[in-house]
This record gives C-alpha cells, structure tokens and sequence, in this order.
DNA sequence: CGACAAATGTTAGTTCCTAACATTCAGGAT
DNA sequence: ATCCTGAATGTTAGGAACTAACATTTGTCG
C-alpha cells in the first residue's frame, strides 16, 4: 500500500508519454497539495486545475481520489516469502516471518517518498482505513498460500490479517518518527507477533 | 463494531419516546432495504422515506449511512480483560487471552441480530475498511493499558491492532457462516496468535 | 495532408453530507 | 383547554466525490 511496493512488476503495457506526464503533474499537485492543505482540505477540483486539466481527467488517470495515494499493484513477494517458510511452522509465524524477510531488505532510498504518503494517509481516519480495503488481495494471496500449505481457512485468513494489520501499524508508526531505516522499523515491529523465538528467529 | 458491543453501558441521558420510535424505524427500514438491495444499493433518501421521514432526519440520529450500521460506543470490557493478564506475559498474549476472555462469554442469544450487521457490512468493501476505523478508539485504549503496565509503545500499538484485525476477520468469517457460537468462533480464531500455549492457555 | 485513435473536455446527473432557517409537535404552567 | 417553550422535524440550498454520454482536441502514421 502507499506506494511502499516492494516488487518492481509494476507497468503492463507502456502508456503514451502524454499520459505519463499528466499522470506525473496530477500527482505532484495532489502531493504538494495534501500536504499542504491536508487530504480532506483538498478537492479534487483543486488538485485537477493545479495540474493544469480537468477534474474528469483526474478520474481517468486515478480512479479516486483515494486511489491516487493508496494505489498500489499487488506485491507476490510477500506471499512468495511466506511460502518460503517451513510449513511445520504454526501460520502465524510463518506469515510473520516471511512478511518480515520480504520487507527488511528494503533499501533506505526508498524510503523517503513513501514516508510523505503514509503520513498523508495516516492524517485522514478515512484514508486509514481505505488502506486496509487496500492490503486485501495481498491478505487473501497470503492466506492463500497457507491453505495451499494445508492450513485451516480460519487460521489462515486471521493470521494473514492480523500481520497485515500490524504491518500497517508499523508503517504509520515509522512514517511518523525520523527513523531513516524502514526495514528495521518493520522488522522490530513483527518480532511483537513471533513470540515464539526470539528477534531474527 | 456492529452493534457487537459486549459492554451494557449504553444510553447516558434518555431520550425522549418520539425520538427512540423514529430512530428503531430508520434502523428497521435500513436494515431490511439494505438485507434486501444491499448496503450500496440503497440509499438514505429510500430508508428515510421508507420510515416515513426526511433524509435530514436520518441524519441527525445517525451521523452517516455507515454509522447506522457501524456505530458501537466504546467498549471497556476488552481493555479491562486485557489488563486482567499477568503482566510479565508478552504483550500480544496479554491482548489475545484478554479479548477472548472477554468474548468467549457472550451469550447466544445476542449472537442472532448481530449477524446480520456484519454480514452486511462485510459485503461492502467500504464498510469493511470502515469497521477497521471504528475499532480504533478500542484498540488506542488497549494499546494506552499495555504501556501503562510497561510495554513499548510500538509493541503496544502493534499487538492491539493486530489481534483487533483477527477479531474482525474472525467475526467476518462467523457471520457468513451458520455457526450460532459466536463465543467459540471467537476464541477459536484467536487461538491462533496465541502460539506459546495450546488453546485456552 | 488526412484519417484514425487516444487523450481530454463538456455537461448533466446521482449520492452522501452540511448549514441555515422555518415549521410542527409534545408537555408543562396558567 | 390555552398558551408557551423547547425539542423534533421539515425545507431549501449547496459542496464534494463520483459517473455516464457525448463532443472535442491532439498526436501519430500512412
């Protein structure tokens, strides 16, 4: 979510350099706005003539205004990571420790940009809780991969939204302080629901 | 959430007869339009007319389509089970054991009306990025009982937020389900964070 | 240049929600 | 019963997030 993908899938097919670049003044504007004025302090009307076009545009470029901060592509590494774990292991822990390896090798010079939209995003309790609405195919795939691996459907989807959420929780947490190290942040916050072994486990 | 409130505390002030018998139409005539044509299919100007009254009353007893269905005051019972728990357990443990206890004796009975509501509002995906925004003062008062008793402030928000994530995914899954156990659907999903002790540690 | 398609604009409408002001209704004092 | 007052409701107007249908521009390629 926020654009804290971690995978590089990103784009099918190239769109014209045209859209491309409304697509980036759009995006600018809503960034330099929202964080000036606030997400619920900015229209959508605003940000459209900010970027130099017009509010229809903007919905075909982001199809909400929500989407324009919260849009993000679903990210199989996470579900890969996971996979990844010994099934022996109770779901929870798996899901823990494959969130935890997919998200600590994140390079620190990613981090900046996303910081901006999730504190943008940790401002408004509407966005809050859109970015969980956001985090659900990624909740799904997970839980998923453990029915796959021969777990019960309910352990499995309480344990994938339960990391999830406490994923989310740490990436408000961290967007708020000055932590540099994203990956760390992540990683400390996850030990919290892997009782079982101590950090690094 | 969704009129799952443990807690009986309810009303402060009565309210006069004419404004509770406008208030159980507006909820009878939602909840039936929306069973029916579905949450986002039906809207506030056909619940208001439906119970005989303006949209603008819908409004003042009810802040907003979701609220009608959302709304839930603050439930204590689930910060004070928590803060019930030996406080040398680690603190994702203290809030799982805390919220089952808390949970596991919800009488039957409360479990039928209940059900409608979350199944409602689990087929909507707006409502159910909202049930997340309405468990948060919940799950800010668990997190405040974690620190007061010493934990950290960052494993605090996290184990909160994520067993508050298991309740709802639990209560999701019991809803669409014929299970008439709410009690034991809960404390069964739980048991799945809760990895040091075989269930009902 | 001319055609074709993609990108954008225009207009109109729906829905949720708010604000300001007018009206009706219920219940107590006279 | 009558009046009076405050609570409950109605009315009107409008903002903001969208959506749909249709018109227009713009870039590209033969």
């Amino acid at each position: 979510m926020l654009g804290t993908n971690i995978c590089r899938v990103t784009a099918s097919a190239q769109p014209s350099a045209r859209t491309a670049r409304t697509r980036e003044r759009l995006l600018a504007a809503a960034l330099d706005l929202f964080s000036r004025n606030g997400y619920d302090g900015t229209t959508v009307a605003q940000v459209a003539a900010a970027a130099g076009v017009t509010e229809m545009t903007f919905y075909r470029h982001f199809g909400s205004k929500e989407a324009l901060l919260l849009e993000d592509p679903y990210d199989p590494l996470m579900v890969a990571a996971v996979g990844r774990q010994p099934v022996a292991l109770p779901p929870i822990v798996r899901v823990v420790r494959g969130v935890r390896t997919a998200w600590e090798q994140v390079p620190i010079e990613d981090a900046a940009p996303v910081r901006e939209r999730v504190r943008i995003a940790g401002g408004s309790p509407a966005l809050r809780a859109s970015m969980h609405a956001n985090t659900r195919r990624s909740q799904e795939a997970i839980a998923r991969q453990l029915v796959d691996d021969g777990a019960d459907a309910v352990a499995a989807a309480v344990a994938s939204s339960a990391v999830m959420a406490a994923l989310m929780t740490a990436l408000l947490l961290w967007a708020q302080g000055e932590d540099a190290d994203l990956g760390a942040a992540i990683t400390g916050a996850l030990d919290v629901l892997d009782v079982g072994a101590g950090p690094k486990g």
